[in-house]
DNA sequence: GCTTTTGTTGTTACCGTGCACATCACGATC
DNA sequence: GATCGTGATGTGCACGGTAACAACAAAAGC
């Protein structure tokens, strides 16, 4: 907990007052400008209505004294904060911090500030991490899927903040949303797989139990199922192991099991679990695509740079990040409320040499 | 730039104060509770001077109303922001995201918020990020090495905000610093080549030109260049070309120059280049580690699952964040200032295969 | 029984800035 | 020459909290 801070100095300074801190506020500059307050903050904003040696003289206030406006008393007075909140699982995944940074770059422009949190997978954080930044007051709030608890959609809804739901295409969106379909990804990619011929299909991911849950994951994981039912095959070589996040291990560990079970294409749910497939396979001395075919997604940069490079599936977090920055600033700036936007970016099969090809 | 909010509801209102929004206040939490304001205050922040009747009645209330305080007008009132600022150069790097993440974990337990900005190695940015920043008023400022430019740190001088500086070891710290010296990983990586034997040593790292410089990585080819030195060796095999950050692309397009020069042993300034080019040489046939013995820095993950896994140098991000968190919470809960504290994580040779044994 | 201490709650005065409105000088308009 | 903009600047107050201090009742000490 962070303490109150100590008084320490209460009786050093001797006066009443040693609440100041030594900054030099708005009012030192005005005083060493000779102008009012007003002046200064008018100056500062740019706000054009000062006459041009007037802000010059205000100016050389603000460099002489080094003077940094402070956010906090403007955005209670201005009841704009200029934080822009974004809630994710981790800032450890390409994706995602891919997503927060061309979230970044569109509001850098517009000197919005990006307030991070991520929960880890947990839901308690979520609800901890959800209130923390409502105490922020952001000007929209922009989150990586739904959220799980109750609790944080009923903070979430009264905060009356535009919400923004990124990645993930939830069925019910609680405001705008903007991403793709997981779902989509898995039926793509056994439609993939089943369409070059290969008959036993397999797929990997990481286990549904446990406190943590990858639920994007476990979407590709039905989606991918329902197209296999879809064309009549058996599902049962979808196999779900291990903790999420997924990772190289994960992949690795799962080879023998689908060298047990004579599967002749594996979809992984993610890139990284797949490359640990390719690896783990090369040290076996089991071929790459022409014993066993590996499709994985996200795109990542690893997947492009080993042998053979990895088909996957790739979707644009950055150009997600970036949609999702003009879109924030649509709704801040803009007079009306816009009605829930609905945006799919889309996805595409990147063919590479993982998987072998038909024939 | 932010516009001013439209006044759109001028008219609509009619009330001559529109100025409040529609969230309840402390105000009216301690209305419905029928106590004071700052028993409510008091209340939220867990001082204990309350009666448990009274702080249940009070929370009842600002469950009641789903009450969130305004952190900006507690920050203000208090002096104390509970902001953390971290300014890194991209957020795309496992490392630096490694350290952010074990800061966070620390640093969440005291309800500290981090306040992410990054310059994308870029000089311009760096100031206008750190005026951003500062105009926050965070408790303590944690930077990835030095500040380049002179305004920059005027600033920071000015701002009396405790520095911490991460990752580097700066020769003239600002303020305390917590990491390791990348001088030495170069001598590091140097002596464990020449130590095995090796004849043709080389290194390979961005160019120092153009207007993005990794210094970083430079002070590592510095320490590789003298430690070569001083074993009476040629340094022409220190191979600088192409833009930072370096990635696969980089060391796999430098390849046929190691290749030219036959070189025998090759120093990455980045595990992520050699990835790149133990990628290359299996796509040529070379055999890593027989006819070249690579060796990197960070030991990303890649490094690990790859064939053959990849000798690189270690140094625990996460831990440097940790200890960068503490740190903090003893500088900010502390009744003194702490003496400048220079904190050396340390660094370590992980042997894997991809360099060759000696003999 | 009176003073002192302790524990709980209330009052006042800010924190540093921006909005709405007021003011003032000055030139244009009639 | 009085009126009316118009552009530049100033004034008062509110934003939503908290620190410091005051007030008061109940318990403790003598």
């Amino acid at each position: 907990m962070r303490r109150p801070p100590g008084n320490k100095s209460a009786i050093a300074t001797g006066t009443r007052r040693a609440r100041t801190t030594g900054r030099p506020t708005i009012r030192d500059v005005s005083r060493l400008a000779g102008v009012s307050r007003m002046t200064v903050s008018r100056v500062i904003r740019g706000l054009d209505l000062v006459l041009p040696e007037t802000r010059d003289r205000v100016q050389k206030a603000i460099a002489d004294l080094g003077y940094v406006p402070d956010l906090a008393a403007g955005s209670l007075a201005s009841r704009r904060t200029g934080f822009i909140a974004l809630m994710l699982p981790t800032l450890t995944n390409a994706n995602f911090s891919a997503a927060a940074h061309g979230l970044t770059e569109v509001l850098r422009a517009a000197d919005y500030h990006l307030l991070i949190a991520y929960t880890d997978y947990s839901v308690d954080e979520e609800e901890r991490q959800l209130r923390n930044l409502l105490a922020r007051r952001p000007e929209a709030i922009v989150l990586t899927g739904s959220l799980q608890g109750r609790t944080a959609s009923r903070l979430l809804l009264a905060a009356d903040v535009p919400v923004i739901e990124i990645a993930d295409l939830p069925r019910q969106p609680i405001g705008h949303s903007i991403g793709f379909s997981n779902y989509e990804v898995g039926r793509t990619a056994a439609k993939y797989l089943l369409g070059r011929g290969f008959q036993r299909v397999g797929a990997i991911a990481s286990s549904t139990e446990g406190d943590v849950l990858d639920h994007r994951g476990e979407e590709r994981m039905r989606g991918f199922e329902d197209e296999l039912q879809q064309a009549g095959r058996p599902t049962d070589l979808v196999i779900r192991r291990g903790r999420a996040p997924v990772s190289h291990e994960h992949g690795a560990a799962l080879v023998p099991t689908l060298l047990e079970r004579k599967v002749d294409a594996v979809f992984a749910v993610s890139d990284l679990s797949a490359v640990g497939v390719v690896m783990e396979c090369q040290r076996r001395g089991i071929r790459v695509p022409e014993d066993l075919s590996v499709m994985g997604f996200g795109d990542f940069e690893i997947g492009r740079c080993i042998n053979p490079p990895l088909t996957t599936i790739h979707v644009d977090f950055k150009a997600l990040g970036q949609r999702t920055g003009q879109l924030i600033l649509e709704l801040v700036d803009g007079e009306s409320d816009r009605s829930p936007q609905r945006i799919d970016v889309g996805l595409r099969v990147i063919e590479r040499a993982s998987v072998r090809a038909p024939g």
